[in-house]
DNA sequence: GTTTATACCGTATGCTGGTATGGTTATCAA
DNA sequence: TTGATAACCATACCAGCATACGGTATAAAC
């Protein structure tokens, strides 16, 4: 979608019908016939980007569980993937934080957010789930705690990576952000795995 | 602020020189006396909150270190500032956020923002290393590590709190925040604080 | 008593942006 | 051939908004 680019190198205040028209290569009717409004036209975009997120994240998790990775392994990848780390990533990044912004006086899109979220969360409640049962997890591990934690460890991180991409003290970001990530884990993960063929996630 | 409480119950967009004189109950003219131009008063907004809230969490530190409570506690308390629990704490969060999301494009408000964001990470950086002066943290421990975590975490429960107040499952977001960031901090306060009388955080 | 500065007001102006409208072309079914 | 539906365009219209401007009033300063 153009819109996306549009507001990820100039806001979603630049974003006008007239502008995203000139940058799909389109006129302002044609826009106007496939959204009849300019919200929209932007929920459209959010559901977009949101999906697009998504889709890369279960796909991942679908090729790990083939290749029989550890689940700690999975979440990992998957947390990693929703920080800003690289160009693709801080795109994407940018784009859903102004509309999440947007979100706190736009129902629809508040909706996609805390839809896209609770699901990131369940999922990862999911996984620790399954966790336990091909033992990886300890069994009296509240995975709704967990769930919230780790969820929360990642769209933290994502802020604070996006804000200081160089990293605190030498150290890069990216390398933070993985350290951080895997120590985390490792309280959730506390042991081997000894049973395979498990979904991971709930990627329905 | 008058403008604070059209953000937090209106959104940024709805944000008028005109309806921000009227809810302060001036003129526009006046407004104008006292802000050149709109972002310029958007800016003081903002700059306004954050350092509202930053006075806050310094108050709050510094009064418990008058009364020798363990660091670990402290920043508990103060890590809880940042997550919306109250009505209080969330419309501060709506405004911050709103801000946030449009700071993507709007140089001098990114720079509030990565400008607060970096004084609290190195606030707690500083926490940890007063810890291991006084015998809470573990000395081999790395504080900016250690402080990104947490800043993260604080971060990104106040966004699961935010949409999720409810919580999950039936345990209140309140909860669940505790004691995520209790837990959080007992891997980083391994010890028992044997000597008293240093700052906490470097609250200028 | 006149100047200067500050607090304060109402309105005019110019522009930008969303949407409405009235069109054209093209495909395809009846 | 006709009719209908969809892809597609240019522009007109109108509202809302930021900012400019020209003003009044109060009061301290000289």
């Amino acid at each position: 979608m153009a819109v996306c680019e549009l507001i990820s190198d100039a806001g979603l205040d630049a974003v006008t019908v007239a502008r995203t028209a000139r940058s799909a290569g389109m006129s302002v009717g044609l826009v106007q016939h496939y959204f009849r409004t300019k919200d929209e036209m932007l929920l459209h975009a959010f559901t977009y980007v949101s999906a697009r997120i998504r889709d890369r994240v279960d796909e991942l998790i679908r090729t790990g569980i083939r290749h029989r990775k550890p689940i700690s392994g999975l979440l990992a990848e998957a947390m990693a993937q929703l920080v800003p780390m690289d160009e693709t990533r801080r795109t994407e990044f940018r784009v859903t934080r102004a509309f999440a912004g947007r979100s706190l006086d736009a129902p629809a899109l508040a909706d996609v957010d805390v839809r896209t979220a609770r699901k990131l969360r369940d999922d990862i409640a999911q996984a620790i789930h399954n966790g336990k049962e091909c033992g990886e997890v300890a069994p009296e591990l509240d995975p709704w705690l967990a769930a919230t934690r780790l969820a929360a460890i990642t769209e933290g991180l994502a802020m604070q990576v996006y804000r200081d991409p160089g990293g605190v003290n030498g150290v890069p970001a990216a390398d933070m952000s993985d350290s951080i990530i895997k120590n985390e884990l490792a309280t959730v993960f506390t042991g081997e795995c000894h049973q395979y063929g498990r979904r991971v996630a709930g990627s329905a």
